[in-house]
DNA sequence: TTGACATGAAAAACCGTTTTAGCTAATGTG
DNA sequence: CACATTAGCTAAAACGGTTTTTCATGTCAA
């Protein structure tokens, strides 16, 4: 059983390849009768002719196929929502995602996108696991390209990232409606915009409510649950022990439950954490659950791979955009207002 | 700058397209001079000429990409690496890896499946979150295809998983080997084949080891922290407490952790915990860190894409292979002797 | 000298679509 | 009734490569 094509179609149906190209696909200028057209599609249909992307592509000059070139995405946990959303976006306007991860590997990732290239890929959502500046590659120039959870110096491509800002402000900002008015920051020490973002938010936050802003309460580490775990130690063996926790991410709120843990503190009783990022694994899994922001990854990857297919359809009249989108609050266990003394 | 193609290299190179073909690829009965062969491919190679995949493949029938269809391995962080290992044993030979997440939905699922083949996918990997028994769908009839940490009654077909006895057994025994004799089982309780098949590793570990079988010790619960807090719960408050707990996966030793905890028990002092997954996430962010039995996954993926290579390459010599893989102990820090009485 | 054979390169066919350019018969127009 | 228009369809030419076939030489042995 060969695969059936358009002249097995034309044969049964005792019309010309040309007419079952134009019964099938309905085009501005394809003079056709109704009832022709209503044969055709149903021997078809009967045949279960299905049409090769390769050879329409190859006339058409349009693969159907976006790429999707990523640092350690499929890999790791924090951004695999990207991934669906990207996917899901692509497949309801007819596309599919071909997805490579270079795991870092700069070299690697070179030759991916010339693979993605020699596939004919229409266009490439470029994407990094973690929200940062970067220089777009040379191979991509001409190539239809969006950013995602990435920005570059070069404002002719789209973007799309999450609101660093707004996502800390809103995390404080939850912290002081229950009451909290003495709130610890576990920061990250690496020196990438959510660090910067986040701790502007925070000060942003404090600065509506009329708190003063207390450097001794903002506290970096690595952004795992050591780090977290550590900082976490370190501000709530000081002096004048916060109340509750805004950490930078959900690992390193996870430190700070084992701290809080070692020092006797109960959460949410005698400390409140929020963290960012809505890691299901360590979100849910946390006792008492943990609160914190959602990276809105299903959103950010969509947007992109939507924005891309427009770019690519109409590549005259549309201009690139630098999109950013809010992180909504996820509550659980983990906030309450404060202990009474 | 349009694409630079095969016929601008033969202008470029003063010959024809055809030798321009033969000297690139070379093939049997393609008789062509060293000289206009290397002088060829310098002059393809300045020209930054790459070939047109597209055209290429429907020419040979080959369109050097491979599905991948999941239920939700890429938006989970459970077996992330299979993609990773695909992807790789993909590259390595040439072929580009196309994956696609139904999340669970089958109508969606079959699809893609289509629309994967229409894209003259060469072949399927068909890939499940985690270890399973499955219907192959009736659409990938005829279509070269692997199952990944799946198996099928259709014998015809190859399939990866791991060896889920020989995990449990090894994990037993390492408790055994640092002095346990009281050892608790926390099993999941959903009917799946590593469910029976860690039973029955734990059992032949005791065996082996002289120690006898308790069902009392065995506890079960959904796959998750709550569940593994429930069970541990459970076993540690009863009448004889085990020194050291086994546990279907992370996430449920994470529960462990959570009940010893509350329990005012110390891991690994008062309690040795060891899971199966090397859930990077959880495992290297408890503390103690988990000792645990690692999902080779990235190997699995990697085997099943070159299973399917081979199986399209030489579709008449190569019979179907049904493979399992060893699962390696991960040691960190929550095992230790049991304390002496 | 000539036929057999080896070699290198070009020409042509092909893959499965879509698009362009015609062709024929029916319809409309003056 | 002659002539343009148009509806309905189809043959043929792309698309960008690879593979097969053909052709022009050169070499060698009989």
């Amino acid at each position: 059983m060969g695969r059936v094509g358009i002249r097995d179609v034309a044969k049964a149906a005792q019309v010309s390849v040309t007419t079952v190209s134009h019964a099938l696909n309905d085009r501005r200028g394809s003079r056709i009768s109704a009832a022709t057209k209503e044969h055709v599609r149903a021997v078809a249909e009967d045949l279960g002719y299905a049409p090769n992307r390769l050879a329409s592509g190859l006339r058409n000059n349009r693969s159907y196929l976006i790429g999707l070139v990523s640092d350690e995405i499929a890999t790791t946990p924090f951004a695999g929502d990207m991934i669906l959303g990207a996917q899901d976006a692509a497949y309801e306007r007819g596309c599919l995602l071909m997805m490579l991860d270079a795991g870092g590997d700069g070299e690697l990732e070179k030759r991916q996108v010339s693979t993605l290239l020699q596939h004919q890929v229409d266009g490439i959502v470029y994407a990094r696991m973690y929200h940062q500046r970067i220089g777009l590659p040379v191979e991509l120039a001409g190539v239809p390209t969006v950013l995602l959870d990435a920005v570059s110096a070069d404002e002719k491509v789209s973007s799309v990232i999450p609101d660093e800002v707004e996502a800390a402000r809103l995390a404080v900002r939850s912290l002081v409606a229950a009451g909290h008015r003495h709130i610890g920051f576990i920061n990250n020490l690496d020196d990438i915009p959510a660090t910067h973002g986040r701790l502007l938010g925070y000060q942003e936050a404090l600065k509506e409510s009329g708190i003063e802003f207390d450097p001794a309460l903002v506290v970096a580490g690595v952004p795992e649950t050591n780090g977290g775990r550590a900082a976490a130690m370190d501000v709530l063996s000081g002096p004048s022990r916060p109340t509750a926790l805004f950490c930078f991410n959900d690992q390193m709120a996870m430190g700070a439950y084992q701290a809080a843990g070692s020092l006797g503190l109960e959460i949410p009783r005698d400390l409140s954490v929020i963290g960012i990022d809505n890691l299901e694994l360590i979100a849910a899994a946390l006792w008492p659950g943990l609160t914190t922001m959602a990276l809105p990854h299903y959103d950010m990857g969509r947007w992109a791979v939507k924005q891309l297919l427009n770019e690519i359809e109409k590549p005259d009249d549309v201009e690139p955009v630098q999109m950013m989108f809010d992180c909504p609050l996820v509550q659980r266990g983990s906030v309450a207002p404060p202990l009474q003394i």
